[in-house]
RNA sequence: GGGCGGGUAGCUCAGGUGGCUAGAGCGACAGCCUUACAAGCUGUAGGUCACAGGUUCAAGUCCUGUCCCGCCUACCA
């Protein structure tokens, strides 16, 4: 220990911990226990490489709560694990195969499966040490995978429980198809980006008429499939074509003008294309006027044979470059007006998507909304922060049937089986033995889930579901969900529903919605902005205590959170701040060990430093607790980090260092257990400094407990003692007293070598007496002085400088060194902020309505001020005209 | 179109139920290698709390309106 170095190197430090606190199994956590459950299921990282910045908050978050509610000696689970992510990964499998000069269709399904889980072997390790590295103190012998074979039998076991009460079926419906991936998805995976497109007006001749009906759209290549035109039944430009027909344009198809209440008289031209198979609106408007679905696309978006010839096998934009072309040589073409409007892109791919016809399997989630819904009310189940719950009631309220199946590999087969001979379905747990029609030859569908399906079990799935099992007694429901707000939908909504759906019972109780990590423009950070911290790279360069830090320090409850650069070196220099007020605090214990008992430190507890520190950790003790407990981060950060420099050691170690140089240890003795107690509360955010320093220490003294334990991740959490007003004021008073001395010495430049002498006059014999017996126990620590003296009155010296704290004044005579125009600056400052205070303080105490009606308090508070400023006022105005004089 | 969040020091942000003379970190300036820490210490400067009204004895905080910025949501072709 004698060499402790002074710059704190995290590198040298963070490594060993982890690897002793699993060998410990300090994070395991029992099936049964009688100490009070806490349950925390992390938010399965996509096997999609490494992790990142949101993934360092969202988990430094969870790991601060799992680690302080373990200390609170909970039977704690974090339960860790990695989800397969389903169309994300194979996108990126993909590109892996593109490299290699061959793709998914070349390997065909059952050799691409293989290398998935050949990426996953590989992925998922990587992820579980890199979070390991940030400190994350999961139960890692409960890892799971959405894919693994437990997993697995939760999602057959929840489909086919689903499908047998009515909430799973088939259907014929409109979705979004991505011609990219080659899939339907849901509306939440399809992102409406706005683009500068625009409006072409076209003409439909009618026919029997020599009218032109004009009509305006943005996707004009889908004109080749319009069944028909549509005007609203009142529009009274129109009425006399109602039941016409037009002739489709290049097609030369007829179609019919129909009327129908959707159409919005004042947008366009009042006249709307109806193209049943490629636009939502226009398929409702088809189902209810029994118009033909006329498919003109294939399903990775190129023109299909039911349009004319001239068009099949062009591309969607090529189509629609072909089509604008030759309505404008045909003379069907009005105008091209520029139209910014949204749309549709896959999220996972970017690709533009295509309403499409198509027969897919959908949840009808609306009764477990429902349900959902209720719960909530009934409080089962509350947000934080509390606006996000109306967000997700929104959402709730107007969901929309789910649509579960993709058309993909990588995933949970659909638990759905067809009879070769009948086309039944069944489904069922496994490939059923016969059929109704007696045949016994199936095959299986050839779909995969949506990936949310799985991850929206995971909070029981993981704890063994189907099975009845001792976890699930004992942690489920669990007690708190920490992810960003951008998921609610995606995945809390989903959770909460197939909680409900398959255990009767909310998945969690609270749900905490942290911010997204942003870039000080307050733009998200993304590895496409190029605007990322690498979580890995960071660690490297600061340490991942010092970034986690940071990351709770930064943590205040808004949408995005700027994390800047200069905040991960504040929580580096914290880090050192910490290592090195234990290197002096160890190294003088070598020198002043702490006593084997406890009897000695009594006498120390007289001292007035002792029970202003000791109070002033009971009052950052329950601070800090507090703040964890409603997920104020930032406030526990910031709260320990400002006891802990600005009190501990600017002025406490101060202290304690005047007191060695006498040869009096006790101070020292208390600063031990005051860090003792920090290292415990710091220990959740900073978890590897911590537990270098607790190590150290002594951590018998006060805290008996803790000679059983061998880690400070198992050690008690600090309970409050109790606050000292009368300590904390009188110390307050010397501290002021100090700081207006030094404040002097600073702005007259007055050399740090120089002794000065301190003349104090104060009225009040309580003050006297305390400043003679703290102050010159305390000043030489904090400024060089040759001499205090302390009268009832005292004349100012000539030649001095003065500062004025209410009916006390201090004078520093500093003939030939004094800068009376500099002094005379310096009061007159003063003096005026003065005035100003007083006449805010009159103002308000001259209102009557203000004495009737103020609590007393206040009133007295005011009354006090005034006087005080008053005091001051008139001192500082009698030195001006002194000195002036 | 609806809804939400934000506008406080040069920058990034705190300021639960209205009440101490509006705070922190970073940055700026000045002075210090004071025997834990120069990744440090000490001091200083810097804010009509977006704007306009209102409620109140009292408003950064509550209400109304306005202006910016951001986000979420919606089928306007």
């Amino acid at each position: 220990m004698a060499s402790l170095p002074k710059i704190y190197d995290p590198q040298e430090i963070e490594g060993k911990w982890h690897q002793f606190w699993q060998n410990n199994g300090f994070f395991h956590a029992e099936a049964t226990s009688d100490k009070p459950p806490y349950a925390i299921v992390i938010p399965p990282p996509n096997i999609t490489g490494s992790l990142h910045i949101g993934h360092a908050l969202d988990n430094t978050l969870q790991d601060c709560l799992i680690r302080w509610k373990r200390m609170q000696g909970y039977n704690v689970l974090w339960m860790p694990g990695t989800d397969h992510a389903g169309i994300v990964t194979e996108l990126i499998m993909e590109r892996k195969l593109a490299e290699e000069g061959t793709s998914r269709n070349a390997l065909g399904r059952e050799k691409f499966i293989e290398r998935m889980w050949q990426w996953k072997d590989e992925s998922a390790g990587y992820i579980v040490s890199q979070l390991q590295k940030l400190g994350c103190s999961c139960d890692w012998e409960r890892e799971r995978f959405t894919l693994d074979e437990g997993l697995s039998e939760a999602v057959r076991t929840a489909f086919v429980k689903l499908y047998n009460e009515g909430l799973i079926y088939r259907d014929t419906y409109m979705v979004n198809w991505c011609p990219q991936c080659n899939t339907a998805v849901s509306n939440l995976e399809v992102e409406p980006i706005e683009i500068d497109g625009n409006f072409y007006h076209i003409r439909y001749p009618v026919i029997d008429s020599d009218v032109m009906l004009e009509i305006a759209t943005t996707r004009p290549e889908t004109m080749l499939g319009d069944t028909a035109v549509a005007v609203h039944p009142d529009d009274e430009r129109y009425q006399h074509l109602i039941g016409k027909k037009v002739l489709l344009p290049l097609s030369n198809r007829e179609i019919p003008i129909i009327a129908d209440e959707y159409v919005d008289t004042e947008f366009g031209t009042g006249a709307l294309k109806v193209t049943p198979a490629h636009d939502v609106n226009d398929y409702e408007i088809g189902l209810r006027h029994d118009l033909e679905q006329r498919t003109i696309f294939t399903q990775d978006g190129y023109i299909n044979e039911k349009a004319p010839k001239k068009y099949v096998n062009l591309s969607r934009w090529d189509c629609r470059k072909k089509v604008v072309e030759d309505l404008e040589n045909e003379n069907f073409l009005v105008k091209i007006v520029p139209h910014r409007h949204a749309v549709g892109h896959h999220d996972r791919c970017n690709t533009v998507v295509e309403p499409a016809i198509s027969l897919q399997w959908f949840m009808n989630v609306r009764p477990l909304a429902e349900r959902a819904i209720e719960a909530t009310k009934k409080g089962e189940v509350t947000f934080i922060p509390e606006r996000e719950t109306t967000r997700f009631f929104h959402w709730m309220e107007n969901i929309e049937p789910w649509p579960i199946s993709r058309q993909r590999w990588w995933g949970h087969r659909l638990p759905i089986w067809y009879c070769n001979a009948c086309e039944a379905v069944t489904a069922a747990m496994d490939t059923p033995q016969q059929c109704e029609c007696g045949a016994t030859d199936f095959h299986q569908d050839e779909d995969v889930l949506d990936t949310w399906f799985s991850s929206g079990l995971w909070p029981f799935s993981t704890m063994g579901w189907p099975e009845e099992t001792d976890e699930l007694n004992t942690f489920y429901p669990t007690s708190v969900l920490v992810t960003g707000w951008d998921i609610l939908f995606f995945w809390v909504a989903r959770m909460i529903m197939l909680g409900l759906g398959c255990m009767d019972e909310v998945p969690f109780r609270k749900v905490y919605l942290h911010g997204l990590v942003a870039d000080e423009k307050g733009q998200k950070m993304s590895k496409s902005k190029g605007n990322s911290i690498d979580p890995l790279e960071t660690i490297a360069d600061y340490g991942t205590d010092a970034f986690r830090f940071a990351l709770a320090n930064t943590s205040t409850p808004i949408p995005y959170v700027p994390l800047l650069e200069s905040q991960i070196e504040a929580g580096k220099r914290f880090t050192n701040k910490i290592w090195n007020a234990a290197r002096f605090i160890l190294m003088n214990l070598e020198k002043f060990p702490v006593p084997a008992e406890n009897a000695e430190m009594t006498e120390g507890q007289e001292l007035l430093e002792i029970q202003w520190i000791q109070s002033r950790l009971s009052h950052t003790i329950k601070t800090a607790t507090d703040a964890i407990e409603n997920f104020r981060f930032y406030e526990m950060a910031q709260t320990l980090y400002a006891f802990l420099w600005h009190e501990f050691c600017d002025w406490y170690l101060e202290f304690a260092k005047q007191r060695l140089s006498k040869n009096e240890p006790e101070a020292l003795w208390v600063a031990a257990d005051v860090l003792e107690q920090m290292m415990r509360l710091l220990h959740p955010i900073i978890p590897f400094l911590t537990e270098e320093i607790w190590q150290q220490l002594p951590h018998g003294g006060n805290n008996p407990t803790a000679n059983d334990n061998a880690s400070v991740t198992v050690a008690p959490w600090p309970e409050p003692i109790g606050e000292n007003p009368t300590a904390e004021a009188t110390m307050t008073n010397i501290m002021e007293v100090i700081e207006n001395i030094r404040s002097i010495r600073g702005e007259l430049n007055v050399p740090i070598g120089a002794s000065v002498e301190v003349h104090i006059q104060s009225p009040n014999t309580e003050d006297r007496k305390r400043l003679e017996t703290y102050l010159e126990q305390y000043l030489p620590a904090f400024t060089r002085v040759s001499n205090i003296t302390i009268a009832e009155s005292l004349p100012k010296p000539s030649a001095s400088a003065e500062a004025v704290i209410g009916d006390l004044a201090i004078y520093i005579p500093l003939a030939g060194v004094i800068d009376f125009e500099a002094e005379k600056a310096r009061l007159t400052k003063r003096y005026d902020q003065t005035v100003k205070d007083v006449a805010a303080a009159q103002k308000t105490l001259e209102n009557p309505n203000f004495i009737e009606r103020a609590p007393e308090k206040v009133v007295a508070q005011k009354r006090e001020l005034l006087e005080r400023l008053l005091v001051e006022q008139e001192k500082l105005a009698r030195s001006l005209t002194m000195l002036s004089s």
